[in-house]
DNA sequence: GTTAGCAGCGTTTTT
DNA sequence: CGCTGCTAAC
């Protein structure tokens, strides 16, 4: 975190008349001018509670903006004396960009952050109140598990019966609820078998040794030195003037709590949010926040974003409708003085296969401007699915024909293995007193510390009281660690040592230090032995970790700033269609949107009926409410009769969301290919085709199709037959039968016969596909990566 | 200490 | 079906 360590002195003033009169500056309240009534009265309200409920797409940041503009300038806050939170560090990062590219010359805010960030810039001043130093690290998730598996064992406790992810999953919701060990509430005695509170006191005491939290920490411990130390509460409280919330309806209990105490005194506090959009009830969020905002602050001015200005009408109605079978909203009604637009469109599919290649084709005719709207790029549409093994379908088909597309969300690059690995190396070197660094990479690369070594060293350094970097040391000295463990494990000290004066001296960059570090660890080779598929990627990753570093100054910067940052934006030049899980979606807006597996079971998810219920599916309808509201101008919703799950087929029916949808507002088409046919049983509402507008000329004239044209020396009859006749253009290609070749996904592969530009290959991991040539490089271009 | 082979299981994941 | 994580055999 930047800047913890900074004092709450007062910022220089900047005299009021120079405030307002920024550049073009005529008028004293130019950001108000191109506001909505609604928007405006959100902004004007600047004193006591205000819930904004701003709709999708009705401008709340523009009104956010707006509202930071006026307190500024208003002179009733200096940019220091506002707290913007948010949920996210992309969400705080874009607010940050909009402020300063507005022409009100308003200062950076400098308590503008996640809930995460900004508490650990309050914890830092104030650790010692909470048993910590201010230095203390903040753990992933992973080292979390690793120090429960640890306790669950010591307390033998069958781990296989009650899981180390269950614990923390339970000590998750009690943090998300702000619950210390002590404030269990004795019917939930029973969690863990009876034995979760002391578990989970035994964790706290654990984290406090290692001067450590995890991410509920930050909240938790922020809160309970707010709730036990009135004077430091007192001097935030005076300190923040104003409070912006955004994202309120995901807030969970501590977080409000959080907010409350911090709010108090002054009570000039605004929260932004939309309860028809809390779609994270299962990680904590309480929409009751949110529902009951006007009772938690008497007098609270409540203000409703009602027009949209992103969606067509039909979209709008679509939407509403879906979301008006949930009971218990505050209510709103979203309306747009924009054009009816294309109705939303309904398909049913044979199978999930089926449903991908007609939306990849769908995707081509809207590139054309075929659809009843304008030519869009491929950036500007989306592939919006529930669960993240969707995705697979797609790719496939896109790979299959050559259509660019990126998966938003999959591992965050900071989550990768290897790139925690290469920072465990990195924590090390900065603190050698990083225990849980040093169990995580001290047999990595293999050095031949197996269970027993490392058990030899966690005792040794228990019995010396000292980390177990000095423990290994001890225990070498005295021998008592044999074979050709002992030579590698000495090595490995030596390494942490010189690295550790390394940083000390502060001599060389740390950016070579970084890259001597991995290297003479052996981090590096390791990867460059590995031949799996995935090695390439992942030293690749490793490159662009070191890359990274660059924005920093030191290693210490980096880390601090690591443990809370994503920084996974690398946007590229290239346009691909975009697939991500409706979670990914929250916030993001496309011109065209696809909401494919829209069957019962998947879409609403059994699992979530099936452990919450009414409220689960509540919360699963939200969900396809903001997937609807993600579109601008081009909504399709489809289904598959049938689908392979887990390797069975399984058949499915049309999702009841389907039957929410209102039918004015959807146009239903007939799947091309089953001319007449309807899809049987399995939707008996919409089996009746209304309109088919995916014609057989639009399919045929598909670039992907033509490209398949292009390729081929004679002319292809069906298009169902396209994937399977063999051409002889061998030509077109410069690989031969039995070339290896490397695949970003599907990795190392032998080519069996080539047809047109696309390549039959058989991988070694992931089977027999079919290819478009560019995608693949000849094996041996990959086999010696540079690092 | 390492690795092959099998049993078990399977959402969403802002920090 | 395909991944993870543990056990059993090298």
């Amino acid at each position: 975190m930047e800047d913890w360590d900074d004092s709450l002195a007062p910022a220089p003033k900047i005299p009021l008349s120079q405030r307002a009169l920024g550049q073009g500056g005529a008028r004293s309240t130019p950001y108000l001018d191109d506001l909505n009534p609604a928007q405006r009265e959100a902004v004007e309200a600047l004193d006591g509670p205000v819930l904004m409920l701003a709709g999708a797409g009705t401008g709340k940041t523009k009104a956010l903006m707006a509202r930071v503009a006026h307190l500024w300038t208003s002179g009733r806050a200096r940019e220091d004396q506002i707290l913007a939170v948010t949920f996210t560090n992309k969400a705080a990062g874009q607010m940050r960009h909009r402020l300063k590219n507005t022409p009100f010359n308003i200062p950076d805010l400098r308590w503008m952050g996640t809930f995460h960030s900004l508490s650990v810039k309050i914890l830092r001043r104030h650790a010692e109140l909470v048993g910590l130093k201010s230095n203390f690290t903040i753990l992933d998730t992973d080292d979390q598990l690793r120090l429960l598996k640890q306790l669950i064992s010591a307390n033998n406790i069958d781990e296989k019966r009650w899981p180390a992810r269950m614990m923390a999953g339970i000590i998750d919701s009690w943090k998300n609820r702000a619950l210390t060990p002590d404030r269990v509430p004795s019917s939930e005695a029973a969690a863990y078998n009876n034995r979760g509170t002391e578990i989970y006191e035994q964790y706290q005491d654990r984290l406090r040794t290692l001067n450590a939290t995890d991410f509920g920490d930050l909240l938790l411990h922020c809160v309970v030195i707010f709730q036990k130390h009135p004077d430091v509460l007192e001097q935030y409280q005076r300190w923040f003037k104003y409070i912006l919330v955004d994202e309120y309806q995901d807030t969970n209990v501590a977080q409000y709590l959080w907010l409350r105490l911090l709010a108090q005194s002054h009570r000039n506090i605004c929260c932004v949010g939309d309860d028809d959009q809390s779609i994270y009830g299962w990680r904590g969020a309480e929409v009751g926040n949110i529902l009951r905002f006007e009772k938690d602050f008497p007098g609270a001015k409540v203000v409703r974003l009602e027009q949209n200005y992103r969606s067509t009408a039909h979209i709008l109605a679509a939407a509403s409708g879906v979301i008006a079978s949930n009971a218990g909203r505050l209510g709103k009604t979203l309306w747009t003085a924009g054009e009816a637009g294309e109705k939303v469109r309904l398909i049913g599919h044979w199978d999930g296969e089926e449903e991908a290649r007609w939306i990849g084709e769908e995707i081509e005719a809207a590139q054309r401007g075929a659809r009843g709207i304008k030519p869009v790029d491929l950036n500007g549409m989306a592939i919006l699915v529930r669960a993240s093994h969707q995705m697979r379908a797609f790719e496939d088909r896109f790979l299959t024909i050559g259509l660019p597309y990126r998966v938003i969300g999959g591992p965050r690059f900071y989550e990768r293995q290897e790139v925690r690995d290469a920072m465990a190396y990195f924590r090390l070197a900065v603190s050698p007193e990083d225990d849980l660094a040093f169990e995580r990479v001290v047999n990595l690369p293999k050095r031949g510390l197996g269970d027993k070594a490392q058990g030899d060293i966690q005792r040794e350094a228990r019995a010396l009281g000292l980390p177990l970097l000095e423990g290994a040391r001890a225990l070498l000295a005295r021998a008592g660690i044999g074979g050709k463990g002992a030579g590698q494990l000495r090595q490995f000290i030596e390494g942490v040592d010189r690295w550790h004066a390394a940083v000390l001296a502060a001599t060389q960059s740390h950016i070579e230090l970084a890259e001597i570090i991995l290297d003479e660890s052996g981090y590096t080779e390791m990867w460059q032995n590995d031949k799996t598929p995935e090695a390439p990627g992942r030293l690749e990753n490793l490159k662009e970790l070191v890359k990274a570093l660059e924005q920093f100054d030191s290693l210490q910067g980096f880390l601090e700033h690591v443990s809370l940052i994503m920084e996974n934006d690398t946007e590229e030049a290239v346009e691909k269609v975009s697939i991500m899980t409706l979670h990914a979606a929250k916030g993001l807006e496309f011109p065209v949107v696809f909401l494919p597996g829209w069957e019962d079971g998947l879409f609403p998810s059994q699992r979530s009926m099936d452990e919450s219920g009414k409220k689960g599916l509540e919360e699963e309808r939200r969900l396809a409410y903001v997937g609807i509201t993600r579109a601008e101008e081009l909504c399709t919703i489809s289904f598959a009769s049938n689908r392979r799950v887990y390797g069975q087929w399984q058949s499915q029916l049309p999702s009841r969301f389907i039957d929410e949808l209102p039918e004015d507002h959807v146009d239903v088409l007939t799947p091309p290919g089953l001319y007449g046919g309807g899809f049987g049983a399995a939707a008996p509402t919409y089996g009746a085709a209304l309109e088919d507008r995916a014609t057989k000329a639009d399919v045929y004239n598909s670039p992907g199709w033509r490209r398949m044209q292009e390729r081929s020396t004679r002319p292809m009859v069906q298009p169902s037959e396209a994937r399977h006749v063999t051409i002889d253009a061998s030509a077109l290609s410069s690989y031969v039968a039995g070339d290896r070749v490397f695949h970003q996904k599907f990795g190392y592969g032998e080519i069996l016969g080539i047809e047109g530009d696309k390549l039959q290959i058989e991988f070694d991991h992931a089977g027999p596909k079919m290819i478009v040539a560019r995608w693949v490089v000849p094996a041996h271009q990959v086999d010696d990566v540079p690092f």
